[in-house]
DNA sequence: ATGGTTGCTTAGCAA
């Protein structure tokens, strides 16, 4: 079973990329990020025509997340469910096969101290108290997505420069460790240990060609299932090109 | 150097 993400940054603006992408690598579910739209102007049929189903968790303008997948998924989940009042579609979780999936999209944050960098630590919270109440550690569950932090100082192509910024900030990295700490692994870590790999690069000051990038995309699965891992890797060829998304796919494969 | 690039929506926000 192949699983990849994406953060697109615009379905539609992206789909002449996406397509042929879906065609050539076949995976049997893809998680889409940032697809800026709202459901029903979604390009599900030539999605759909690629050989894919689709669900989608869309709004106007920003954010947005949906689940592709070769055969249908089932019990799909929007949102955390949970008492707060929020519009950001950002979480979908469906089930392909005998896995568990989940596509998120983590709030960036925008800078330390902003409310915005409250909204995503407060969000990783949600997330969390959704796993011990939705998920269990020993269930085969994967949630991919753009995590919008970089786990350490290995995914980070400056990291005394980005020390204590947003995307690198201890607080965040350890939201995202309570995440990891409830059962969930980083999985390309257990298969690439070496810095400099990358899954992000503004599009600004030729930061790609430079490859002044950080690794925020990422595949974080439960024991089980990352003992079926046997391969991950980023897809840093996506993003060369014209009009690419500033994010490369990342591509795990299970037994 | 508070810049720079892109997308959505059309002036300003978000990333």
């Amino acid at each position: 079973m192949k699983i990849a993400t994406w953060n697109v940054n615009s379905i539609r603006k992206r789909l002449d990329r996406v397509i042929p992408w879906l065609t050539q690598y076949q995976p049997d579910v893809f998680c889409v990020q940032e697809t800026k739209v709202e459901d029903d102007a979604f390009p599900r049929l030539e999605i759909e025509a690629a050989g894919y189903h689709v669900l989608c968790h869309g709004q106007k303008t920003y954010n947005g997340v949906a689940l592709l997948s070769r055969q249908p998924a089932r019990d799909a989940v929007r949102g955390f469910g949970d008492s707060v009042e929020d519009a950001q579609a950002r979480f979908l979780v469906a089930t392909v096969g005998d896995v568990r999936v989940g596509t998120v999209y983590v709030p960036n944050g925008q800078t330390v101290g902003s409310d915005k960098f409250a909204y995503k630590l407060d969000w990783f919270g949600r997330w969390r108290k959704w796993l011990s109440a939705h998920a269990d550690p020993g269930m085969p569950l994967a949630f991919c997505g753009d995590i919008n932090v970089a786990p350490d100082d290995r995914d980070v192509y400056d990291p005394v420069g980005w020390k204590d910024q947003v995307l690198c900030h201890p607080d965040e990295r350890a939201a995202l460790g309570e995440i990891c700490r409830w059962g969930l692994a980083d999985v390309f870590r257990q298969h690439h240990a070496e810095a400099g790999l990358y899954s992000w690069w503004d599009y600004r000051q030729l930061a790609f060609p430079k490859d002044l990038g950080l690794r925020i995309d990422l595949v974080l699965c439960t024991a089980s299932l990352a003992a079926r891992c046997t391969s991950i890797a980023i897809d840093r060829d996506a993003r060369k090109g014209q009009n690419p998304s500033d994010h490369a796919p990342v591509i795990a494969e299970f037994t």
